[in-house]
RNA sequence: GCCUGGGUAGCUCAGUCGGUAGAGCAACGCACUCGUAAUGCGUAGGUCAGGAGUUCAAUUCUCCUCCCAGGCUCCA
């Protein structure tokens, strides 16, 4: 065989003159490399390392700290867990191991109805480090379909993915799992274990070990939920054992920022079991949050050219057939109430009754487009299992707008209203968007393909007027018409789906809705549905984990507490307190019974962004000494005109920073 | 709705191999009067989620219901 040459990424090509395999590629760079590499790269494609280098191919070899080759990693130890699960419960069948975001699952049906507990993640763990230690390698096999099927002719699952090939919709499944038109490729641990899989893994077992079995869960095969649930396991795995710890770590840390904790801790809101699952009661401090965000929405709604409507709680079936609603939503809908004159339900959307306003007289070209905004609270029957705190509720205040155009007009609404959005969410602290445009579900979807076409298209072209990258959703849209949904990135780098803009022909049609055009003709408009925070439950649960419940000053519940250092300086403290609340500050003062640093830290743990303590040189000069949130080093003698006037600002500005410092010397 | 694990004081949790429960913090009272993250003492607080069963006896064992957590499914 004639020699090879292969390019390397910084453009360069190396020459061999035998049959390489890309272990031999990543000796012959460097020692180091060999021993941090996991898989390579063939012209973009991974490979084990163990493959031949073709002639004239890029190659990039794979170290264990890529992203790729963390996927290796966790990959391959899934396939170690299903090892460690077959073994300990012979006869189980596997299913599907695919890597997730910073982890790995598998898929299990247990003999005999079996199911696993939590206690069992240790024994599996522990057989999986004793296969670890086995070092048992990782040995690629192509097979032809036909022996494929005869190979894992007692698994079903592996034999249904098999199958797929060729059938149309579960191909790519199929293909990720390593079953494709050429046949089936399967890796070979020792006698016991082979597995389905396209590969491709570290060397051997031993290259494993760093990993941790999160939890165990139910899920349906094939996500279908009319088919058999599977026992599920989750773990994660890193390149060393720290960056599993710093992962535990940081798993650790967002569970710290939960609302529903701090929901408890800062005494914001809550579930009484006597009202029943997924419905909240707002306390005092969560509810002037709420006013806040409120508030602020209702300000810029106002100046944004929208009208404010009001519609009931309830309406009768009529109309929620009239919109589609009950033909799609009727399972998500609280049940119906029979009344005198008809069957009426408590509304889960704001969009029909706002199509009422529409048409409760004649609409001219000129009243477009008409915006119409309200404050909705609407009640969807959310499945027991999906309720979560505020984020997934079952009575929820949407802030909701309906805005009708012509569709000439449609293009440039679009754009406003990605600007629009864009700009009340920086407001709140979120700076880092990204958008998704929804297409039409063939399956769950009303009206005409052409007038999908024509909304889908009015998106599109919106969004990249305005010079914004999206990617598309095949099939996520509403029924009734395609959409623009905006995610926002949180402080630790999760990310939200907050803010969605739908573009419907359909429910205008449904509604008959007109408006007089200027040829004195009757036109048909368009409407579009959008919400900014979307549920204000939902936003608001996002707020206090971007801020790990740490609010800007403009929304928190308390701004400044005052703190006398003894008895004696009470009057000085409530006069500053008196002060500040006249310019409309939120302040109170908790007198000196207790030690001044018990004070203290009682303000610190409710997040208060401002505490001020006063004693006798600042009774003498008219000064208080200000404690910042997030600081350490409290400013001493700040006059208190210069602490107000900052404090003023800042909340005036609506800023979501604090300031460096308050007497504006630093 | 489905799978797994839970539910003990306002919060965080201990405990009872079946004999009706305990701590810390919080609350309340008294004393302390203090310059930047926990002052001391005392008081009160629980149908051990709810219901049924087994038992001389159930917070503990069994079953059912409700609620919560993590997933799955769903999310107009």
């Amino acid at each position: 065989m004639a020699g090879v040459s292969v390019r390397l990424p910084d453009g360069s090509t190396k020459e061999f003159a035998h049959p390489t395999t890309a272990l031999e590629f990543a000796e012959s760079i460097g020692p180091r490399l060999a021993k941090a590499a996991v898989a390579a790269t063939f012209d973009g494609v991974p490979v084990d390392l163990s493959r031949t280098l073709p002639d004239g191919a890029e190659v990039t070899v794979v170290t264990v700290t890529t992203p790729l080759g963390r996927e290796v990693l966790r990959h391959s130890t899934a396939h170690v867990l299903a090892q460690a699960v077959l073994r300990l419960w012979p006869g189980a069948h596997y299913a599907i191991g695919p890597v997730i975001d910073d982890g790995f699952y598998y898929d299990f049906e247990l003999p005999g109805g079996a199911h696993f507990t939590d206690d069992d993640l240790g024994r599996i763990g522990d057989e999986m480090r004793s296969i670890m230690a086995e070092d048992q390698p990782f040995v690629r096999h192509e097979h032809t379909i036909d022996e494929g099927l005869e190979l894992f002719g007692d698994q079903p699952f592996k034999r249904e993915i098999i199958e797929a090939v060729g059938a149309g919709q579960d191909e790519v499944d199929a293909a990720s799992e390593g079953a494709g038109e050429h046949g089936v490729s399967t890796y070979w641990n020792s006698p016991d274990f082979t597995d389905l899989c396209r590969g491709p893994h570290v060397p051997s077992t031993g290259k494993l070990g760093h990993f941790a079995l999160m939890r165990v869960a139910g899920a349906y095969w094939r996500g279908d939920e009319k088919r058999q649930q599977l026992q599920r396991i989750y773990g994660t795995a890193w390149e060393t054992a720290d960056a599993v710890t710093e992962h535990l770590h940081r798993l650790q840390e967002a569970e710290k920022r939960d609302h529903r904790k701090l929901g408890v801790e800062l005494d914001l809101f809550s579930f009484p079991q006597q009202l029943g699952g997924g419905l909240a009661v707002w306390h005092p401090k969560g509810g002037i949050v709420r006013k806040l965000m409120e508030d602020y929405s209702r300000e810029r709604h106002a100046s944004g050219g929208y009208e404010f409507v009001v519609t009931p709680h309830l309406a009768n079936a009529n109309l929620f057939e009239t919109s589609g609603h009950l033909g799609f939503y009727k399972d998500g809908m609280y049940p119906p109430m029979e009344m005198d004159n008809g069957t009426y339900y408590p509304k889960p959307m704001n969009c029909p009754m706002h199509c009422l306003i529409f048409d409760s007289r004649q609409r001219s070209y000129r009243e477009l487009p008409l915006r119409l905004f309200e404050l909705g609270t609407v009640y969807r029957y959310e499945r027991a299992g999906t309720l979560h705190g505020m984020m997934r509720i079952r009575g929820f205040t949407q802030d909701d707008s309906h805005i009708f155009c012509t569709e000439d007009q449609l293009q440039g609404e679009i754009a406003s209203l990605l600007e629009f959005v864009m700009s009340v969410l920086t407001a709140f602290g979120f700076t880092d968007f990204t958008f998704n445009l929804s297409t039409k579900d063939p399956d769950k979807s009303v009206g005409s393909d052409e007038i999908w076409e024509k909304a889908t298209e009015a998106l599109r072209l919106a969004l990249e007027t305005s010079g914004l990258e999206y990617a598309v959703k095949e099939g996520d849209a509403a029924f009734y018409g395609p959409k623009i949904d905006i995610d926002v990135k949180d402080a630790i780098g999760r990310t939200w789906q907050l803010s969605t803009i739908q573009c419907d022909f359909n429910q205008p049609e449904r509604f008959g809705l007109e408006y007089v055009g200027a040829d004195n003709g009757r036109h048909r408009p368009i409407m579009l549905h959008r919400a900014l925070f979307g549920s204000i439950e939902r936003f608001f649960a996002i707020l206090v984990e971007h801020y790990a419940g740490a609010l800007p000053a403009w929304l928190a519940p308390e701004q400044v507490r005052v703190l006398g250092v003894r008895d004696d300086h009470q009057d000085y403290a409530d006069s500053v307190a008196a002060g500040l609340e006249s310019q409309g500050v939120r302040v109170s003062v908790d007198p000196a019974d207790e030690p001044l640093g018990a004070r203290i830290r009682r303000a610190k743990l409710l997040k208060i962004p401002y505490i001020l303590v006063v004693g006798d040189d600042d009774v003498a000069a008219g000064t208080v000494g200000v404690n910042q949130r997030g600081s350490d080093r409290p400013e001493r003698g700040v006059p208190v005109g210069a602490f107000t006037d900052t404090l003023l600002a800042e909340i005036a500005e609506r800023s979501v920073e604090t300031p460096a410092s308050i007497s504006g010397n630093e």
